[in-house]
DNA sequence: CATGCAGTACGATTTGAGTCGTACTGATTG
DNA sequence: CAATCAGTACGACTCAAATCGTACTGCATG
């Protein structure tokens, strides 16, 4: 097992040092909505396995914010695949001052399609 | 793990009896080409997922021909998917006399991405 | 409050996939 | 060898997704 175990056993408490008051997600399906053609979908496309990769990987504990993947593509086009992910389930997306930030629903895919975000994790991309 | 790993109820009688030389498979990437995402696309579809999902839950030991599937699409449409699938690496297609059966690639599919196959077992359609 | 910045909305374009009808191929069998 | 049958090839159509430019929104910070 490669992926990095954020919450060992059964944390009782809220790990991520934010606000108390996090802003709403944005819309989003509930975990009983998730389809796995949907899913299977929205990952089978390489700059989207890469940001659900990398927020696997890198992440610390934290949501990012589109920037911090430096990804080289207009605006425009991240916005369109960001909401991809999110609507397909992947992502939850909040919205901090200026900033909109993401990360994996670990718990919900894992509970709905376990192995899935092992696999994400181990893909590399062109080879 | 719920997928069923060989012949569960015996079948009363083989009714395709393979030779033992099998014919060549049609021409399908090696298990080193094998792609993630190029996997997820053929799997995100729901006729694909439920042709792939038939063949490992039902399928007793042998191949199966577009017709045994009961689908009900023009054969030019089976085709189409049947060619996805195996240009994707999923499954295998060899040519027994008129007929092109496919089996899924398991070994090759589980030592490539393991537990994929178990999310497609599991997989049941509008649900 | 004005400026800047993160990200969206909208629309145009392009590309690829799904769908299917029709004509075809190639093996089987009478 | 002719009929039949499984499946393909080809092409047309439709639709959704990817891409991206431009204009916009709304928060933040000076």
């Amino acid at each position: 097992m490669t992926r990095p175990v954020t919450t060992a056993g059964a944390p009782a408490v809220k790990v991520l040092p934010e606000p108390a008051d996090l802003p709403a997600p944005l819309p989003e399906p509930g975990i009983d909505e998730l389809r796995l053609e949907t899913v299977l979908g929205a990952l089978s496309d390489p700059l989207r396995l890469t940001i659900v990769r990398k927020l696997l990987l890198e992440s610390e504990d934290f949501d990012h914010s589109c920037g911090w993947f430096g990804l080289d593509r207009p605006k425009s086009s991240l916005t369109h695949h960001f909401r991809a992910l999110r609507e397909a389930g992947i992502t939850r997306q909040r919205q901090y001052g200026l900033e909109r930030r993401s990360h994996v629903r670990v718990e919900d895919l894992d509970a709905r399609f376990p192995g899935l975000l092992d696999l994400v994790a181990a893909w590399t991309p062109q080879g």
